[in-house]
DNA sequence: GTCTATAAACGGATAGAC
DNA sequence: GTCTATCCGTTTATAGAC
């Protein structure tokens, strides 16, 4: 593969823009027509195709980088954050990150649960996603503290309270996330 | 409107068809001439548009009528639920109620959360359903007691569960609901 | 009300000039 | 590597016979 700087950076904005139209609109209704536009191609030229050999060969790939890039933030994170000496206030600042977490898989976990069927590619993909969830829940249990089954209740509430905001365009019953994982605390930790 | 008996049947059978298949496989995904098929009726003929104007107009009353559906379901069960003595067994019982009524809003909520934005009265319709979500969790706060903050800590865990058990095939992290309701009635009622 | 046949539009993908 | 132009399959939707 012989590829140079301005290649690679072209099929890096193909990529942005189609993980931003895929998760807004889905795959079928995103057009590679909306996709070269939004790259900053003309739109109708195929010059999509220099880069990728179909579309479905787009998402195998947007999906791929995103699953990369989610892990190295997930990485970074958990080597960098602080650790406080009162538990409660640390509990709360961990709960607070692992709801930001959950709102950077947002994406490509809309895309996911939508395609998930669609080619035998993403299914493996899917997998290591599952491996994050796993990650997901181990890093809430493993420096907190907290015993296993009561960090599948933690992280299943927070992902929950995530998903009921997403349905709607405002939090869940109004509550806020200060309040919400303030009162989540409370139950873990009478 | 003027229906024959007839009339009314077809197209209930095209909107049980398209529920199924908009929740399977997403709605661009289905064509028209897979919902008459699935309706007994003729494969590319253009039968499904005598009961209705466009595809579009499919969604939307497949939609209302699922809505009303579960509303009623909601409010049977309600009527119907038993009230045990001991306060622990009676969290429980209605714990797994709620899983279930959660299951069963899951093919709505599956196409809602992929087709929303793609019209505008689909947006009517979600509002409908966040007075769903309402009456889902002052259900879990009203009878048992609850105080409405743990309520809908309570909601947004059983959701979440249901959720991620979605991504996958298997339960969260291969916790079972037993084992999952268990412990957050533990840390509700310790 | 349902069928056969077909129109009209759209979207993925390719060919070839620059 | 990007463009213009175009092919071809698919899908929504309609016309008209029965």
């Amino acid at each position: 593969m012989s590829c140079t700087l301005r290649d690679v950076s072209t099929k890096e904005r193909i990529l942005d823009a189609a993980l931003d139209l895929f998760a807004e609109a889905g795959v079928d209704a995103t057009t590679v027509t909306a996709i070269e536009r939004r790259a900053g191609l003309a739109g109708g030229s195929g010059s999509l195709y220099r880069h990728f050999r179909s579309k479905e060969d787009v998402l195998d790939a947007t999906i791929e980088r995103e699953v990369t890039r989610l892990k190295e933030l997930l990485e970074h994170e958990r080597a960098a954050r602080p650790r406080l000496p009162d538990r409660r206030s640390h509990l709360l600042l961990q709960f607070h990150q692992t709801l930001r977490d959950i709102k950077q898989f947002d994406r490509l976990l809309r895309i996911l649960q939508r395609e998930t069927g669609r080619s035998a590619s993403l299914q493996g993909i899917v997998a290591r996603v599952v491996g994050l969830d796993r990650g997901l829940a181990s890093w809430s249990s493993h420096d907190d503290r907290l015993d296993p089954m009561t960090a599948v209740v933690v992280v299943a509430a927070l992902v929950g309270y995530h998903a009921i905001g997403q349905w709607q365009d405002r939090p869940f019953l109004d509550v806020d996330a200060d309040a919400f994982i303030e009162r989540l605390v409370d139950l873990v930790e009478p």
